[in-house]
RNA sequence: GGGCUAUUAGCUCAGUUGGUUAGAGCGCUUCCUUGACAUGGAAGAGGUCAGUAGUUCGAAUCUACUAUAGCCCACCA
């Protein structure tokens, strides 16, 4: 007997472990077809936020859809090393100590590191269970486990061989007090009450003026910052700015150096902002930095790690603090007649996010990956078709990111990540190589890239002939790489790669990949890159993206605006199902999803229903089996049956549809579409209507095997959007047996050709059932308009086609219970009959008031019925009247017109008829 | 400034190549404690599909423009 209530707490907990222990999740390759998915590995500093939730069951959904299809299926977990978010945790646990990362050393924090992924590492992994993902934790990766180290650096070594990585300047974000860069997210900027400086560079040639004017033909520039003045190599107009024409070609002399610098167009100059003209420093502004490639600008790097001025900015000012260099150019400036004037602005300016220094940007040598030879191929890949984005809007995106693609830079200067494999000789002769403060200068051809130090050595025993080195002359780059350039190997590192395994071969290229929008380009597209270069395949074959889970009020959830959702905490009140199936629900690949708490009593509720319709079925059963649970074989039972109810047949078409609907929606990634579909299912079609058929049909044991058999195919067609209450339910209603599971029962795909012959499931069958509820449906809202009450039983008569007769008759036993009818009466359609009325497509439906009519009111809505029934009428007449209509138009849409069209002078007669009566 | 997307019922959204009187859920109104379920059942109200013009026999759907909103990128020397 089952309980009243559907406890899920305790559903989850049994089931879970149930798959995961009896190895559910997990597939050897074999002779079927592989359905693979890799997930997109969450920080391992992570907790379970609604995006993951949105992102995982999108694809466990497809995965225990295509693991019940029978397909070999893989859904690979894993985490993300997580670079800077991972070191700043353990930075931050440090600091309680009073401690920094640079007291420990770097092989003693590394290590510390790993002592914190031991330890905590698993929290989000843990949070993933309970959402009921069917990945499969045998397989389990990290982007920073053996495996994956090994790839990431035979993957640099490679790259290096072929060319694609170099080394080269960059400009990063520097924080002069902590000596390191950071990252762009660990820059705040804030609002700066700062100045703007008018200064006047002379054009060369310009003569020296009288009292006070020092140049006569000057180019004036503004700035922010004064003290990089030294470091300046061009100024810059914008090539459209007429003003400014006459200077392109011509040179100036930069203040204060006596340096000639040139003239220069680039459309990155606002022509409305400040003079129109800029200063251009490459090694000390991003944008000045991309300018000055472009043009092909000397990179003049003025400034020491600290934050002090070096000898580049000029001998007075070598060793001088940044802000005190300031305070004396503009000193200086004024003073040699190069100041005009100063302005107040308002602007944005960075800081440290530890420390709150103000961000240098600083010229650096950094490593690199050349992008525009591997995003060729992988433009292509997604052009030809081989691989498809869904939906396809988002190939447009991808192009335009991939077609103007920039170098990647890939090193980072934390200790926590996959080291960078580059071996510099020590005590080589300085070539000035410059390369930020901590790491070494050699010239380029000293630096051996390598899978370890040993082949590192032997390349530099060849290099120089030495053969006396040793380890102990090499040094390894301080830096580390970007954590993308492990993620963007995921796809097959993860199932084995570099080595030959039967994974790889098997579950490569994996079939879907599910996303949010916003990582397309930081990992998919260089997914994409990686799988072709070094796979020689794309990774998958689709990728999947969908929108961003936000508040109710569209904004983005966070903590800090107190209008995040716990995913959890939804788990915790409505149960993991509720949650998977309302976001499946209210999810729209084509856009973003707002929720909100309300949203996931949906879920919840759905989840009550079916367990009480299975609680129904139950009680049925038994009380069928006088006391025990009589259960009836779907098939033998209603194979054997002399002949189905209209009803009976009806439910088995509505199943069929709904099986091959759900699978085709699949198909076509559309999971929300597939949630209403199975929703619509079970919850009207079955709930609604069949069960209350159920309850008084005429040969219940038939009907209730077919219960039994269209549940069964309801729960399989729900498993993948509501894992645990399905397992459950199937269980106690002894579709399963003890040790078994829904997650490898077969999915439904309907009913054959020959069981629809032979149960007679035809679509006008359940055109004519669908007509029969319409029927029904009219006499309650006559019920509702004439105000008698739902208990009173009425005398109802049906007016149809005499061709119709028969069929209807049958129906009398049911129609009186649903319609709580006295009597119905069947007439000749066309009959004149005193009571009110309904047409259906069943025919006119007759409610018998006897006498109990406000005719008064009654006449009222006739009229407006008549005038509303008017309008369509001769709007229809009008299109049918049309010759290009009836020319045009299809047959089907022409007929149907016209079927309206005589339904509706039906009705206009009857009224017509109804309102004599009234009047 | 460059690119993308959206605008349909009070709210959140469907509406697949143009073709029935535009749908669902929630919310709202009225009625119903008949043993599966009040986390339920029944009936109902509510939309000139953002606006304008065009293409077409026919437009929520295609085109152009306008208005509004949002996202991504570049961001102020």
């Amino acid at each position: 007997m089952m309980d009243k209530h559907y406890d899920a707490k305790a559903s989850e907990a049994k089931w879970y472990p149930f798959w995961e222990n009896n190895g559910c999740f997990h597939d050897e390759p074999d002779g079927r077809t592989p359905y693979s998915v890799v997930i997109p590995p969450p920080n391992v500093t992570g907790i379970l936020h609604m995006g993951h939730a949105l992102n995982q069951t999108i694809q466990d959904i497809l995965v225990r859809w295509r693991r019940m299809q029978g397909r070999n299926t893989l859904w690979l977990p894993g985490t993300d090393h997580a670079g800077i978010a991972t070191q700043n945790v353990v930075e931050k646990a440090l600091k309680k100590e009073g401690k920094r990362r640079q007291d420990l050393g770097r092989e003693a924090f590394v290590e510390r590191v790993w002592e914190w992924k031991r330890q905590y590492g698993g929290t989000i992994v843990h949070q993933q269970r309970m959402l009921g993902n069917s990945t499969d934790w045998r397989r389990e990766r990290f982007t920073f486990d053996d495996g994956c180290n090994r790839a990431v650096l035979k993957v640099f070594k490679q790259l290096f061989d072929e060319g694609l990585v170099y080394k080269g300047n960059y400009i990063v974000n520097w924080c002069p007090r902590c000596g390191t860069a950071l990252a762009n997210d660990e820059v705040e900027h804030e609002p700066n009450h700062g100045h703007f400086w008018y200064i006047r560079y002379p054009v060369v040639g310009s003569a020296r003026g009288q009292s006070g004017e020092p140049y006569k033909d000057y180019v004036m520039v503004a700035t922010t910052r004064p003290e990089t003045l030294p470091g300046d190599t061009a100024v810059a107009v914008n090539p459209k700015d007429e003003r400014y024409a006459h200077l392109l070609g011509k040179t100036v002399v930069l203040p204060l150096t006596g340096r000639e610098i040139p003239v220069i167009a680039d459309d990155y100059v606002d022509r409305e902002f400040g003079t129109g003209i800029v200063k251009i420093t490459p090694a000390h502004d991003p944008n000045d930095f991309l300018v000055g490639k472009r043009h092909n600008l000397a990179e003049i790097n003025i400034m020491n790690g600290d934050g002090t001025m070096n000898e580049l900015a000029g001998a007075k000012y070598a060793g001088m603090d940044r802000f005190k260099c300031r305070e004396a150019i503009v000193a200086d400036l004024e003073a040699g007649g190069f100041l005009d004037h100063i302005e107040d602005l308002d602007n944005q300016v960075g800081h440290c996010y530890r420390c709150h220094e103000v961000v240098e940007s600083r010229l650096s040598k950094q490593w690199f990956v050349k992008m525009k030879p591997l995003a060729e191929p992988a433009i292509a890949a997604v052009k030809s078709g081989e691989v498809k984005f869904v939906p396809d809007r988002w190939s447009k995106i991808y192009y335009n990111w991939m077609e103007n693609i920039q170098d990647w830079c890939i090193s980072r200067q934390l200790w926590w990540g996959h080291r960078i494999p580059a071996y510099y000789l020590k005590n080589a002769d300085s070539a000035g190589g410059v390369r930020g403060d901590r790491s070494p200068s050699v010239p380029e051809d000293l630096v051996f890239v390598a899978e370890t130090a040993e082949e590192a050595l032997a390349q530099a025993k060849a290099k120089t002939g030495n053969d006396a080195l040793t380890l102990a002359d090499l040094e390894q780059d301080p830096d580390v790489l970007d954590t993308w350039f492990s993620s963007w190997l995921w796809p097959f590192e993860t199932l084995g790669w570099p080595e030959k395994t039967k994974d790889l071969d098997y579950y490569y290229p994996t079939a879907d990949l599910v996303t949010a929008q916003d990582i397309i380009f930081f990992w998919v597209a260089r997914m994409m890159m990686a799988g072709i270069h070094f796979m020689g395949r794309p990774p998958f074959k689709n990728i999947v993206i969908h929108g961003i889970v936000r508040a109710a009020d569209g904004s983005k959830m966070s903590k800090s605006k107190g209008n995040s959702l716990d995913p959890l905490e939804l788990i915790n009140q409505y149960s993991a199902d509720a949650l998977r199936f309302s976001i499946a629900l209210i999810t729209s690949l084509d856009c973003d999803t707002k929720v909100n708490k309300e949203k996931f009593e949906i879920g919840r509720n759905f989840t009550t229903k079916i367990w009480n319709a299975a609680r129904f079925m139950e009680m049925q059963e038994q009380a069928l089996g006088n006391g025990e649970p009589a259960r009836f074989d779907g098939r033998t039972a209603f194979d054997q049956a002399q002949s189905l109810s209209a009803d009976d047949r009806h439910i088995l078409v509505a199943c069929d549809r709904a099986c091959r609907k759900v699978n085709e929606i699949l198909e076509n990634y559309r999971i929300q579409d597939g949630a209403l579909a199975v929703y619509d299912f079970f919850w009207t079609q079955i709930c609604d209507w069949y069960v209350e058929y159920v309850k008084d049909s005429p040969n219940k044991s038939v009907s209730l095997a077919i219960l039994r058999d269209v549940f069964w195919k309801a729960l399989r067609l729900l498993h993948p959007y509501m894992p645990f209450v399905t397992e459950e339910v199937a269980h106690q209603l002894g579709y399963l047996k003890d040790g078994e599971t829904i997650m490898r029962a077969e999915y439904p795909t309907g009913y054959t050709d020959e069981e629809k012959a032979k149960w007679g499931l035809t679509d006008g069958l359940y055109d004519f059932v669908e007509a029969k509820r319409e029927a029904i449906t009219a006499l309650r809202a006559l019920r509702a308009e004439y105000k008698v009450a739902p208990s009173t039983f009425v005398k109802v008569t049906l007016a149809v086609d005499a061709d119709h007769e028969k069929s209807v008759a049958s129906e009398i036993p049911s129609l009186k219970r649903a319609m709580r009818a006295e009597s119905v009466e069947i007439v000749e359609a066309g009959r004149d009959l005193p009571m009110p009325s309904k047409i259906t497509k069943f025919g006119t439906v007759y409610l018998s008031l006897e006498g109990l009519v406000d005719k008064a009111a009654e006449s009222k809505r006739i009229a407006g019925e008549l005038a509303k029934l008017a309008g369509f009428i001769k709007a229809s007449e009008a299109k049918l009247a049309n010759a290009n209509f009836v020319a045009h138009a299809p047959q089907a849409v022409v007929d149907e017109a016209k079927r309206k069209l005589a339904e509706n002078k039906d009705k206009v007669a009857q009224l017509e008829k109804l309102a004599k009566l009234f009047a």
